[in-house]
RNA sequence: UCCCCGGUAGCUCAAUCGGUAGAGCGGCGGGCUGUUAACCCGUAGGUUGCAGGUUCGAGUCCUGCCCGGGGCGCCA
């Protein structure tokens, strides 16, 4: 038996409520229309529910998807028609029918029912019947995100985000990486303390981790190609759409690689990724009304700009930007603005950048790395570079930011021991997921976010 | 850390110059055999965030506080 097959049950072996009812089979939505006219089982809940006279309709989502019930009074037992006025929004039901097809049903299938148990009916959901004129503010959801999950926006969002968790892994197998995950429990910082949540290991000062580029490193030296895929923790006191407490980022070392490797690999990835999206996950883009005309655009080459060719075009566009400061959000979206793929911007001045980024040989100023700004504003969903792999270049570079050498050692042990030059980079999934999607704000985008001063639930 | 905006019914929002706190949605009751986050009729629902102040009179003006949202910086 394939694993697709096993995801819609016997009902026979689960006992309890489908003895009832042997010869109707359970099956999720997603798979209606294989079943057109058989009588099939639905277990799941009440979404959204309508009534005209002797006729009802149910919204019922069982979290493959939504489809509508119809009844019609006189064509259902009595006492199930009646059971259908009492139910309230997020009722958990299991229900049989018959599959029809429909062209004026949104997925193409309706059910007609024929019977309807209740598992339970609850009387006060918090979250009021969604309609475009009253949905609650993100302040009164965003305790209530346990619930706020089972709403269409916030499920197209999530498969999504499932979606592109999927695609990076099967393209970063296709290119020959292989996943293995840094610790998240670490005793060093890999840019400094200050952004970091301390936490008591044992007695121990000790961080959850804000990156596992340098535990990459040495996995690219045993390996040759990594990645690695988990939560990272940034104690910044931000309050903005880009930003939260807790993020998953994928993280890429590839060794003997340079720059121009990695964004030949960015490129490929990231038109993969949209490709499959738009391609697996049409119905979640439709709910979330998103313009995939600008995600069909997303294919090869993307732009490829310095980051002085980036200060000349928001000199251009009249910004009065300083040169060798690093982008705001205001000039980042600028710059991605002027095209309409993500673009790369190389060669950062080496000063605004981490410690351990290589220099290029021909401007020793800059650093040979690369940000990669989303389109329509999302700002940067990529930062990597070439890793100096220079021992005493690289203590030069940890002194020269006032780190301590001393928990570096191991780090540094990598350039004793058969060094090679490699690179690398992090994706922000949660920025990667807002802009695929298109919504506003990158809370959204994962199940629980962790932002500043909110941790529940 | 700083800057900006907001807090009125369960939810989203009105309330003119300081002069009787309203509507839609949701709830409840009723109607409708094809609705697409349905529609129609009716109905209940309020310490206007808290504390003070000005005034004949404060949702509205002033001061302080609390809570929420957004932005900046930092970053993915």
């Amino acid at each position: 038996m394939s694993p697709r097959q096993s995801s819609s049950g016997d009902g026979s072996r689960n006992g309890g409520f489908w003895r009832r009812c042997p010869m109707a089979r359970w099956v999720y939505i997603e798979d209606l229309k294989q079943h057109v006219g058989e009588e099939v089982e639905l277990r799941g809940w009440l979404h959204n529910k309508r009534s005209s006279g002797k006729i009802r309709f149910l919204i019922v989502r069982d979290g493959t998807g939504f489809v509508q019930v119809v009844a019609v009074k006189n064509q259902v037992a009595p006492e199930v028609f009646a059971r259908l006025d009492d139910l309230f929004y997020e009722a958990s039901i299991i229900l049989r029918g018959k599959v029809r097809e429909d062209a004026r049903a949104p997925g193409g299938v309706e059910l007609d029912l024929v019977d309807l148990s209740v598992v339970q009916n609850p009387e006060d959901y918090p979250i009021p019947k969604v309609r475009e004129e009253n949905i609650p503010d993100v302040g009164k959801l965003l305790p209530l995100r346990h619930l706020w999950i089972r709403g269409r926006r916030q499920w197209a969002i999530l498969r999504i985000r499932d979606e592109v968790v999927r695609a990076l892994e099967d393209f970063m197998h296709a290119r020959g990486f292989i996943r293995l995950d840094p610790p998240i429990l670490t005793a060093m910082a890999v840019e400094g303390t200050t952004t970091l949540f301390k936490i008591d290991y044992f007695g121990q000062p000790a961080y959850l981790s804000q990156s596992g580029q340098l535990y990459m490193e040495a996995l690219a030296m045993s390996h040759g190609k990594v990645y690695s895929f988990g939560p990272t923790f940034r104690a910044e006191k931000s309050k903005t759409r880009r930003h939260l407490a807790e993020f998953w980022m994928m993280e890429p070392e590839w060794a003997y690689a340079t720059l121009e490797d990695l964004l030949d690999l960015v490129e490929d990835m990231l038109v993969y990724v949209v490709a499959r999206v738009l391609e697996q996950r049409k119905t979640e883009l439709d709910i979330l009304e998103r313009d995939t005309s600008r995600l069909e655009a997303i294919r090869k080459p993307f732009p490829r700009i310095t980051y002085d060719d980036a200060v000349k075009l928001l000199q251009e566009k009249g910004f009065d930007f300083p040169f060798g400061e690093d982008f705001g959000a205001d000039e980042e979206t600028a710059i991605s603005e002027s095209f309409d793929r993500p673009v790369m911007v190389t060669h950062y001045p080496a000063k605004i950048k981490a410690f351990y980024m290589k220099r290029d040989p021909e401007q020793p100023d800059r650093a040979r790395c690369v940000d990669v700004l989303a389109p329509e504003g999302y700002g940067e969903i990529i930062g990597g570079s070439e890793r100096e792999e220079d021992h005493d270049t690289l203590v030069r570079y940890i002194q020269e930011h006032n780190l301590p050498l001393e928990p570096y050692r191991w780090y540094l042990d990598l350039r004793k021991y058969g060094t090679v030059p490699h690179a690398g980079f992090g994706l922000g999934l949660e920025r990667t997921v807002a802009w695929i999607t298109g919504i506003h704000h990158v809370r959204e985008t994962i199940p629980f976010p962790r932002l500043l001063d909110r941790i529940y639930p």
